[in-house]
DNA sequence: GATGAATGAGCTTTCATTCAT
DNA sequence: AATGAATGAAAGCTCATTCAT
């Protein structure tokens, strides 16, 4: 566990970091070997226990810094100023970019949950974490948008994150056969649907929404 | 590839095919040793070559018993008599009986997709096969059980399977933490709200679903 | 080392036998799988094993074979009628006819001896036997066609031997380009010159074999 | 693939190919296990690995160091100075040294020209190419040593190295009753006989060479 | 900060062989 | 006379990791 003193370092240890964050993504942690992460960063072997300590401990730090990323890229998308509606465009807007463009960030977690979320502890944990802070944003994100708390609104967050998951599962299984148009359609349908519905439920009627059609 | 013609050899090929489901399920595939399936089938590793010719050659077995299994079981939970919502009813039933009891079926699905999807030609097919088919067998469940065509119907279908799986990754991530009643219970209602969405933007009244609040 | 009974079994046998025959000659004894033999004569493995108690088994049965095959051709080739010279051109044509349509029986000789040759007894004293009696034969021949005897006539054979397989050796590393025609010319050449030198040597004069211009 | 750039790293490939050659040459290429050159070497068996990138790169890099000695043997063979027939005994001299001492050169390229001639075009041609040279080189000699061109040259060069690999054989089937003596005697009675054969047909007369009784 | 070299454990797969029928 | 099924040993090769420089 090195701390980065010069320059080159930095910059190798950031090539390494990337290049490991791409193929855990890619294909899985298991899948990818510490050759041939440090053939893609283009540093040897031993270059990498030199910043890292293990590939344990590489993973670890990958998947940290894929966690910011992940929360600094749903805050963005979430702490928005405007009318309610305008702030749920730019919501979606800002989904859509994150599976067409940094889809990575979302195939890490799944990836790394599925592989090692039963047996690895300390994994489990930084995943949860995630889960629960991206969740989080998501909500305090409707409640701020709101002015007011919404009871529900976890299960919203919920379920936007599920049709995120799901759209990006479909890509990778069938990146032609998927349009995806309908799906980022449907997912702002079911948000806003589901959302009136959590709105009628707690007895809170807003003007300000019925304009909506989904 | 070889069929098993004798009970003995039948027993074994089984026996391997469910213990390497199991573990592909479990922690993925690359994680999952050759010797470690052998061992828990009681087989030595040359056998598992006699009935498979490769690791990978496992794999799509598995994969194609576990889509079989996968099939059958949403037939049977669409394929129902009885009234719209008490066919609903039973349905979310069956859903949340797979996530509990099990969930390997959809843990495999999605672990193969994120490791080998991109990657191998073969799988993909495979498995995109297997989520068309499980999809449509849900938009013909909901238009049997409506008795008449539904626009939207596959969005219906892909959320309901997207919350599906995202309440098994929430259980697999934190198996403590996660409030299965609560997830299953927003399965129930986004379900409703949206198919009361698709149904009115369709211009379809019908007095026997308007009973039901989510 | 069952005894053939029935006529299948004997076919069954005999096909294993021509084509281990091949294979060893093509590319080795270790190089060649008991399993690949058995593909190629349509056997399954345990019918190997029926006809022979192990890959060695089937290597001595396969070595005396090719044996018998061998010595049979070399005395077909020696042992004719007529005068010396035209039994001469009949030798040389029955060596290029070994060179161009039989060279497996050369080619399992010289890749046995090379392969197991130094470490294997058994296997040594069979080829050493055969190359003994292929010699031999070859002297009768050319005593038997002078109708005396002549000293370094086990020479000339050997010579006349060492020929024919660096023909064969030429013909397997650079097929195209080995001019057959040239080397076998060469062979030809060889021989009566190298004959005509042990006679002189020996002080024999023969009018009956002047003629010959190599 | 690797090439060594340390001290000790040099030191170990150079052991692993000397040790490789060996065995390769002692009982082929497929008889030879990874594991036992990494024994005989004192290496582990990733040792092997770092150095070459297969087994296969291990022969070529075996293959091209065998026909370099080869090569520089025999042009020390035969790049002599003095009277053609000071020349002539000095080569044979060099012969039988080959045989006695430095056999496993021979042996290598026979037991890979039979065990992977025909099918692995790459060492095909790597052999082809080691064959062609030789066989070059002592037609130079010849020539060299005459001080003219000679037709027929080639033929009494692939007669004189068909006759080294024909004793080569003799030795190692049957070391004992191989009288290398008469062989070797008979490789300079050969030579001398059939060189001065294409002599005559040249029409070449040369006083120098009358003094000579095979 | 980084390298070449090396390692033991483990990988997938194939080997020759045998058992039971 | 032949089969399907199984086996322990060993094959070639890669794994994550470490040592020395």
């Amino acid at each position: 566990m090195a701390q980065a003193l010069t320059e080159r370092g930095e910059a190798s240890r950031e090539r390494i970091l990337e290049c490991a964050f791409s193929l855990f993504a890619g294909k899985g942690v298991s899948a990818t070997s510490v050759a041939e992460i440090c053939r893609a960063a283009g540093v040897a072997k031993t270059g990498l226990y030199w910043h890292f300590d293990s590939k344990d401990g590489l993973l670890a730090a990958v998947l940290e810094r894929a966690a910011r990323a992940q929360v600094e890229r749903i805050q963005k998308a979430v702490y928005l100023r405007g009318e309610p509606l305008a702030r749920l465009d730019a919501f979606m807007e800002h989904l859509r970019h994150l599976l067409e463009e940094e889809r990575d960030v979302i195939r890490l977690h799944l990836a790394v949950a599925l592989e090692r979320g039963e047996h690895d502890e300390a994994t489990r944990e930084a995943l949860s974490r995630v889960s629960r802070t991206v969740r989080n944003t998501i909500v305090q994100g409707i409640e701020d948008a709101l002015g007011q708390p919404l009871p529900g609104a976890d299960l919203l967050a919920h379920t936007v994150i599920a049709l995120l998951d799901s759209a990006l599962l479909a890509l990778v299984i069938d990146p032609e056969g998927t349009d995806l148009d309908r799906l980022h359609e449907n997912m702002r349908t079911t948000f806003v649907v589901l959302a009136r519905h959590y709105l009628e439920a707690a007895g809170i009627h807003r003007a300000d929404l019925q304009g909506e059609t989904p």
